[in-house]
RNA sequence: GUGGACGUAGCUCAGCUGGUUAGAGUCCCGGAUUGUGGAUCCGGUUGUCGUGGGUUCAAAUCCCACCGUCCACCCCA
C-alpha cells in the first residue's frame, strides 16, 4: 500500500489523554522547582533561520547535516524547525539585550524536531524541558544547575539515574587536543571500523565514546583531554568537582564523555538511566561560554541543560488521575435541565471539586458502572422521584455503601460535610 | 542512512506444516435487578487477516514488492 496520506507523520506521535495527565504532572513539578529556584520561563518560536542552528550546533554534526527539517519561506528565507532550543534562546537573549539586565535564569519547554529513524526513546517530534543561565562564568553555576536537576528527580520521585561529568576545556584547548588525538589515531586508521574512521575524519573527539572494542583498546594509550587543559580550565574543573561534591549529588567523572554539539566549553554532563535501552540519556548539557559571542552578541558566559520529556515520562512512576468527587446523573428527560443547573451551581460554589456529568443515552445502571470505573467518590442522581420530592440522591461509591436523600438546596453543604466525614478514610482504602 | 524482527477485532494475542462460515481474552452494549455501581452468570456487536501482485482447485498461512511499527547501529534528549 501507499502510506495512508491522512495518517500521522512518522515519528510524530499523538499524546493521548491517558498520557497527557502524566505529562502535566511532570511539567507542573518542573515548573514549580524552577519557580522556587528563581528561574523564569521563556517561550521561543519553533521556527528559526536555518543558519542559526548551523552556526551554533556546528556544520559537521549529524543534526545539521541530515536531521534538520528545512524549508523555504515564501520570501525565500531558509528556515528550520528547531532541533533544540539553546540556539533560539541565545538568539533571543542577544536580540532583546537580556544580558545587560544582569544574570538571566531561564527555562523553557516544547517540541523539537529531528529527522531521525524512530526507535525507543527517539521520535522525530520530541519534547524537552530545558534551562539556560546567562551571565555567570564561575563554576558554582555548574553546581547549581546540577543541583537543580537533582531536585527535579527528587520532586518527581525518580531514582536510579546516574550522573557523569567531564570537561572539554576552552575552544582552543579542545581544538589542540583534537590535533593531538588525530596524530595519535591516524597511524591506526586502517584498524578502525568504518564508523570510527568516519569519526576520525569528521570529529575525532567522538572516538572517545566509541563502542568498538578495537577503538577502546587503542584509547588506553591515547593522550588524555585533561592533559591539554591550561591552568585556568583545570582550576575551573577542580572547583566544579569540589562544589558538586559539596552539594551531595553523586556523580562519576567520565573522561570520555563528549557532547555532540560544537558549542560546549568546559563542563559537560549527562544523566542516564539503564532502563531506557539504547537511548539512555535523560538529561544533558554543559557550559557554552563562547556561543553568545559566536552568534553576534557581546561575550556572555552561559550554562544549560535539556531533558527529554518522553524519556523522563518513561521513568517517572505513573500517577493515576484520581477520580471525580462526584458525578451528576440525570434519569429521564425532565431531570436533564435540573442536572445542568446543578452542575453550574456546584462548579461555582465548590471550585476545588471535580464534578462531572453523565449525559447522553444509557441506563442508570450503565452510568453508575461508568462512574465507578472512573473512581468517582459519589453519584448525585436526579430522577422523577427526586424531582417530585425536591431532593437529590447522593450515593457513596467508594468504601461503605451509603445512600442519602438531600434537599436540593442543601447539596453543597452536604458535599462539603461529606468530604470531611468520609473522604479521608476513603482515601486510605484506594 | 544501515541491519534485524514483526503487521489477524478498539486493545493484548492464538490460528501448527495452505483446506469449509477466522478465534480467545479484554473493552463496549444489553439482560438476570420496570431507576441503582464494583463480584458472578447469560447474551450481543466488533475484522478490506497492513496493501498490491504472484503460486495454487484452494492463501491469514507460501513467494515478491511496497507501506507501517518495533528494536539495534548511527546519532542524541
Amino acid at each position: 500500500m501507499k502510506r495512508n496520506p491522512l495518517a500521522h507523520v512518522r515519528g510524530m506521535n499523538d499524546l493521548l489523554p491517558d498520557e497527557t495527565f502524566h505529562w502535566q504532572k511532570i511539567e507542573s513539578v518542573a515548573r514549580d522547582v524552577f519557580h522556587r529556584a528563581g528561574y523564569r520561563e521563556i517561550r521561543l518560536p519553533l521556527v528559526e533561520e536555518a543558519a542559526l542552528f548551523i552556526r551554533s550546533i556546528g556544520e559537521v554534526t549529524d543534526i545539521v547535516e541530515k536531521e534538520m527539517y528545512l524549508f523555504d519561506d515564501r520570501n525565500g528565507d531558509r528556515l528550520a524547525l528547531r532541533p533544540e532550543a539553546t540556539a533560539g534562546c541565545v538568539r533571543a537573549v542577544i536580540e532583546h539585550h537580556l544580558g545587560r539586565e544582569g544574570v538571566q535564569r531561564l527555562w523553557y519547554t516544547g517540541p523539537m524536531f529531528r529527522h531521525e529513524r524512530p526507535q525507543k526513546g527517539r521520535q522525530r517530534q520530541f519534547h524537552q524541558i530545558g534551562v539556560e543561565v546567562f551571565g555567570i562564568s564561575t563554576p558554582d553555576l555548574e553546581a547549581e544547575l546540577l543541583l537543580l536537576t537533582d531536585e527535579l528527580w527528587t520532586a518527581l520521585g525518580l531514582t536510579g539515574l546516574t550522573l557523569e561529568i567531564n570537561t572539554l576545556g576552552t575552544t582552543d584547548e579542545r581544538s589542540h587536543y583534537r590535533e593531538v588525538l588525530l596524530d595519535y589515531f591516524t597511524p591506526h586508521r586502517g584498524e578502525l571500523e568504518p564508523d570510527d574512521a568516519r569519526r576520525l575524519d569528521r570529529n575525532p573527539l567522538r572516538l572517545l565514546d566509541s563502542k568498538s572494542e578495537r577503538t577502546r583498546a587503542l584509547l588506553e594509550g591515547a593522550p588524555r583531554l585533561i592533559d591539554s587543559l591550561g591552568p585556568d580550565s583545570r582550576a575551573h574543573w577542580e572547583r566544579v568537582l569540589e562544589l558538586v561534591t559539596a552539594t551531595g549529588v553523586s556523580f562519576r567523572v567520565n573522561p570520555t564523555l563528549v557532547r555532540g554539539l560544537d558549542y560546549y566549553t568546559q563542563t559537560v554532563f549527562e544523566w542516564t538511566s539503564p532502563a531506557l535501552g539504547a537511548q539512555s540519556a535523560v538529561c544533558s548539557g554543559g557550559r557554552y561560554d563562547n556561543l553568545v559571542e559566536h552568534l553576534g552578541g557581546s561575550p556572555l558566559p552561559a550554562v544549560g541543560w535539556a531533558l527529554g520529556i518522553e524519556r523522563l515520562a518513561a521513568l517517572v512512576p505513573a500517577h493515576r488521575p484520581k477520580g471525580p468527587d462526584a458525578v451528576v446523573i440525570p434519569v429521564g428527560a425532565r431531570a436533564e435541565a435540573v442536572c445542568l443547573a446543578l452542575l453550574r451551581d456546584l462548579h461555582r460554589l465548590l471550585p476545588g471539586r471535580q464534578i462531572e456529568s453523565s449525559l447522553g443515552a444509557g441506563s442508570l445502571k450503565a452510568r453508575l458502572k461508568q462512574a465507578d470505573r472512573t473512581g468517582a467518590r459519589r453519584a448525585v442522581i436526579v430522577g422523577e422521584d427526586e424531582l417530585m420530592r425536591g431532593v437529590v440522591q447522593v450515593k457513596t461509591l467508594v468504601g461503605e455503601r451509603r445512600t442519602d436523600f438531600v434537599p436540593r438546596a442543601e447539596l453543597v453543604e452536604y458535599l462539603v460535610g461529606a468530604a470531611g466525614r468520609a473522604d479521608s478514610s476513603v482515601e486510605d482504602r484506594r
